[in-house]
DNA sequence: ATTGACTTTTACGTAAACGTAAACTAAAAT
DNA sequence: ATTTTAGTTTACGTTTACGTAAAAGTCAAT
């Protein structure tokens, strides 16, 4: 296995070492280190990373992203842990699905504000 | 015409009333005022503060939002300007159907997540 | 007319999500 | 060997998006 160092990631992700030391503050993320301290961040940390970014470009806080990601926590065996985990990952999926649903209305009205204005556009090219 | 006062507004939004007058002092909303000073809102002061919740869902910070309300500004009829406006909108409509289809992936992934522990729950059932 | 609910401005407070700087250590390059 | 470069912790600073409180004016009801 190899590893990637914090300012590898950085420049991956195109964002500051602070942010990724922030996540791990917060607990969202947490690399090995070296004898002398180094971080060292394997596959699956920048895998975690990665959904880190991704669940803020959707507007989800840290908080709900750290919840989120506990999902992907294979620890979780006993049945009862299994049924939370899912009743949880049901509601996340149905908050998704909704907030699709909205961002697809909000595109289907910015085409019809987009046509009425090439409309006018048209009018206007039409006078001259 | 009839008006709404901001607390009214508040209650129907479930926000508070200095969220609103929050969104004015960033210039996402212009009440008119009576003589003394209280603020009126028309229905259209309301369909934009509508607008500001739900572009807040999406994660679009005020400053975006402020932008995109202004797609939605009848005063732009200049030809310059409606070229502008349709170009500024068409970018905002690609970065919505950008989300919409990387959300729509979260959800693919969500759900073979979920599909993955029900069947890992029907094994330990099997089990018992 | 007076109580109480509502509104106004001004202003300080706060949580989240980092930015930035200092002071220091380790690793890499010359 | 010694500069650079990269990393660490600690800690204070900053922006966004409001919360909260004070002081004063206004509206609605009894």
């Amino acid at each position: 296995m190899n590893y990637y160092t914090i300012s590898q990631l950085a420049e991956q992700f195109d964002i500051s070492t602070r942010t990724i030391r922030y996540y791990e503050e917060r607990g969202l993320i947490s690399p090995i280190r070296t004898e002398s301290g180094q971080r060292l961040y394997t596959k699956k940390d920048r895998a975690v990373l990665k959904l880190i970014l991704r669940g803020k470009r959707f507007g989800f806080s840290l908080e709900e992203i750290h919840e989120m990601i506990s999902l992907f926590d294979n620890d979780r065996t006993g049945r009862k842990q299994l049924e939370k985990t899912i009743a949880y990952g049901e509601q996340k999926l149905k908050e998704v699905t909704e907030r699709i649903e909205d961002l697809m209305q909000l595109k289907q009205e910015m085409e019809s504000i987009l046509a009425d204005f090439r409309e006018r556009l048209q009018k206007l090219e039409g006078i001259e």
